[in-house]
DNA sequence: TATATTTTTACATTATTCGTATAATATGCT
DNA sequence: AGCATATTATACGAATAATGTAAAAATATA
C-alpha cells in the first residue's frame, strides 16, 4: 500500500478535529474529505464508513489511553499518587474531545455500541489491575469484592448516561468527574484527596 | 399573542447555544426545538425559517453591541481608551460564538447576505462617528478624508474571507484580532498600544 | 364552558449524505 | 522512459435526514 499512509493519517486527523469538536453526526464524510485533501473514493478505501473512522481515531486514543494507564501502574509511586495520575489522566482525554463526541459515545445508539463494549472490557481488566494494587498496598479496603467494585465501576457508566442526573449536572464532563470523585473517594472513605 | 414570549425566548436562546457551537447549518430546526422544549409548530409559528431564527439572534446581538458603541463613543474618556474598550469589547463577542458561525458570517453563501450588509451599514455610521470622533481629539490623522479610512474599514471584512491570508492566519478570531490591530495601529502611525 | 394556544402525528417535498462505478490523472518505481 | 499503482474528479442512484405544512387532539386560559 505505498507510502499512503500519508493520506490514511491525513483522514484520521482531519477526521478527529471535525468530530472531536461536532460530534460524529453533525459532520460528514465529504466534509472530513474536504480537510484531509482528498477524495472521497480514497476515504472509503482505508474505511468501510464514517463510524469506522470514528472507530480506528477512538482505537488510537485507546492505545495510547492503555499504556499510560499501564505505565502509571507500574510505576514505583504510592496508590494515592497512582490515583491522582489516573484522574488527571482520565480528565485531560475528556477535555480533549467535545462535549457533542462524549455524549455520543456514552449513548452510542450507533454501530459503535459494540466496539464501546470490547473497549470497556479491555479497561474493565485494567481496572482489575488497579483494584489488586491498591488492595495489595492497602489503600484500598481488602473486605470489598474485587467483582463487587468492578460491579459499582461498570454502573458508573450507566449512572453517567442516567437521565435524571443529567439534569442535575448537564455537563459531561462535570458528571464523569463528580462521579470519579464519588468511586475513588467513597471507596476510600475519605471526603477529599485532591486539593489542586 | 398571550404571555407566549416565553416560548419564543426559549427558541431564541436554545437556537443561540446550539448555533453558537456548530454554525447554522450543522444545527436542525427540530434539534432546537427540542432542546427549547417546543414544537416545530411553534417555531414557524415565529420564524419563517432557521436563517430568520438566526436573523432574530444577531438582531439582538448586534442591538446589543451597538448600544456598547454608542456608549463608549458618547463616554468622557480618551479616544485611545475608547480604542481600547472597542477593541475588547469586539473581540469579546467574537469570542461568544464559536468559529462555525463567524466564519459561515464572513462567507454567507446564505440568505443573510443582505441581512449582513444592512447591519455593515449601520456599522459603517457608527465607525464614521468613531473617525470624526477621533480626528476631533487629534487620535486620528486628519490628513485622511474619512471616506478613505470607511474604504479601508471595509476593505477589512474582504480581507478576512481571503483565501491566501486564510492559509497564513486560520483561525478566524486570530485573523480578526491581527487585522483589527492592522487596522488602527497602522491609522495611528503606531507599533502597539495595548500592552495587555 | 368556550376560546385560544400548543402539541402531536403524519405527510409530501426538498436537500443532503452515502457509497460506488467510471474514466482521467498523478505518482512512484526500476 | 515505461509500467504499475494510487489518487482524483465526476457523476450517479439509493438511502437518509430536514423542511415546512395540515389537521386533529391535548392543554391552558379567561
Amino acid at each position: 500500500m505505498k507510502q499512503s499512509n500519508r493520506k490514511y493519517r491525513d483522514i484520521v486527523s482531519s477526521g478527529r478535529e471535525l468530530i472531536f469538536s461536532h460530534g460524529i453526526r453533525r459532520v460528514s464524510v465529504e466534509e472530513i474529505c474536504t480537510r484531509a485533501g482528498t477524495s472521497k473514493m480514497t476515504f472509503y478505501k482505508y474505511f468501510k464508513n464514517k463510524t469506522d473512522l470514528a472507530r480506528a481515531i477512538l482505537d488510537e486514543i485507546f492505545e495510547d489511553a492503555m499504556k499510560q494507564y499501564d505505565d502509571i501502574l507500574n510505576s514505583d509511586i504510592s496508590f494515592e499518587d497512582k490515583i491522582r495520575r489516573v484522574i488527571t489522566m482520565k480528565l485531560a482525554y475528556a477535555g480533549q474531545y467535545g462535549k457533542e463526541f462524549t455524549e455520543e459515545l456514552v449513548s452510542s445508539n450507533e454501530d459503535l455500541k459494540q466496539y464501546i463494549i470490547e473497549k470497556a472490557e479491555q479497561y474493565k481488566n485494567m481496572t482489575i489491575k488497579f483494584i489488586q494494587n491498591g488492595k495489595d498496598s492497602g489503600a484500598i479496603n481488602r473486605s470489598f469484592p474485587t467483582e463487587f467494585i468492578l460491579y459499582l465501576t461498570d454502573y458508573i457508566r450507566i449512572i453517567l448516561a442516567d437521565e435524571g442526573l443529567k439534569q442535575i449536572i448537564p455537563d459531561v464532563h462535570e458528571r464523569l468527574e463528580s462521579l470519579f470523585n464519588f468511586y475513588f473517594y467513597g471507596i476510600m472513605g475519605r471526603e477529599k484527596i485532591l486539593s489542586d
